[in-house]
DNA sequence: AACTGAGCCAACCGCCGAGAC
DNA sequence: AGTCTCGGCGGTTGGCTCAGT
């Protein structure tokens, strides 16, 4: 039969490596090596899995790790090898030296991806929202409702609470898709003649009338089994997102990539280089150089809100500089909403 | 001071392909 | 040939920290 097991999984230590185990894994690597993780813990004199202890070293007692926060041109880096291949964090942790892919996958869950969806942008197809919403505009057989599905609750809602039901976005109930957004939100309004994403969204029923404004808590509305957030839909919609889509034009890594550029830019564009086919042209390489170098990324804005550390300062500086249109812009569709679709709002919500 | 919730990240889980037996 | 583990990987979770109330 097969190999024996590595270790009895039930009677290994598991949880948080002390200072002691380290220094065992540590003096066992510096004396023997890398080989068999296997039996790694038995002549450490650890009382661990060795899949635990390969990945203790591997992802944190490495010597050639770093510890330190991510810089500006690894964040860059990231975005956009993961516009270029997804997910692949070990590839992306390649291109990275001294970072593992444990944490290029925490440093993109935690703040990355939050802050591509804070610019509109959604962080699983890398393109801004109104797009999204422009192509879901566009849909008019069943046959797409799945990509749509897929797209909407992987990025729009990546919060569990922040779901679709499958009662609207699946094909078995496909009503609402089944015909473009044009066509239902002139069904239901005919005096709507260039209908937006707001129109759309304002056709489904409010759910809960007696809730507090909408705009501002995020509250859910399109039926009581089908939430999401405002902002996320403001930011797609034209009118809203306008200055946002402006931002996002000219976040080009093309151009931030550019010989020309400073020297950090530069950098990148040296470590992309080395992403490009090699002699050994292995399937991931290939990838790698057919989809780096031509996002449709814009820089300046954006490139500045990536500096860990000014990069609260730089947000709420990018944010507060549009703040008072943007609030004056949600009032006046508000405004437009309550004239044309007066049954969806409770006009005990009349805030302005 | 106590509580709460969000952010963060180390560690675990489960799957897969390769290879050992 | 079939069964099993190893090593690698991406996804997920548990628990710690800290700011806000």
């Amino acid at each position: 039969m097969g190999r024996p097991p590595c270790c009895d999984k039930s009677n290994v230590k598991r949880g948080l490596w002390t200072p002691e185990e380290d220094a065992k894994i540590l003096a066992y690597v510096s004396n023997h090596g890398i080989g068999n993780w296997t039996s790694v813990p038995k002549k450490a004199g650890l009382n661990r899995c060795g899949k635990s202890c390969r990945l203790r070293w591997t992802n944190y007692l490495r010597p050639d790790l770093k510890h330190e926060r991510f810089a500006p041109e690894e964040e860059e880096l990231i975005i956009k090898l993961h516009k270029a291949i997804g997910s692949r964090w070990s590839l992306i942790a390649k291109k990275l030296p001294g970072r593992t892919d444990n944490d290029v996958k925490n440093y993109w869950n935690t703040k990355l991806r939050k802050m591509l969806q804070k610019m509109g942008i959604d962080p699983v197809t890398h393109k801004p929202f109104s797009q999204i919403f422009s192509d879901f505009g566009n849909i008019s057989g069943i046959s797409n409702t799945g990509n749509l599905n897929k797209s909407l609750n992987s990025s729009l809602m990546s919060k569990p609470g922040h779901q679709f039901s499958s009662a609207i976005l699946t094909t078995t109930e496909p009503s609402c898709f089944k015909k473009t957004m044009e066509e239902q939100v002139q069904e239901y309004n005919p005096t709507v003649t260039h209908p937006t994403s707001w129109d759309f969204l304002a056709q489904f029923p409010v759910h809960d009338t007696k809730q507090s404004p909408l705009f501002f808590n995020e509250a859910p509305l399109i039926t009581p089994t089908c939430t999401f957030t405002w902002s996320e839909f403001l930011l797609s919609d034209p009118v809203f997102s306008a200055e946002f889509q402006h931002q996002q034009e000219q976040y080009d890594f093309d151009e931030m990539l550019s010989p020309t550029n400073s020297s950090t830019m530069a950098m990148a564009h040296n470590d992309l280089s080395s992403c490009n086919i090699t002699s050994t042209g292995s399937d991931d390489d290939w990838y790698l150089n057919r989809s780096v170098g031509r996002s449709t990324y814009g820089h300046g804005t954006v490139n500045n809100g990536l500096e860990e550390n000014n990069n609260a300062a730089d947000h709420a500086a990018y944010y507060s500089s549009s703040a008072s249109s943007f609030v004056d812009s949600i009032l006046d569709k508000d405004r437009e909403l309550h004239s044309q679709f007066p049954p969806l709002l409770d006009p005990s919500f009349d805030y302005y």
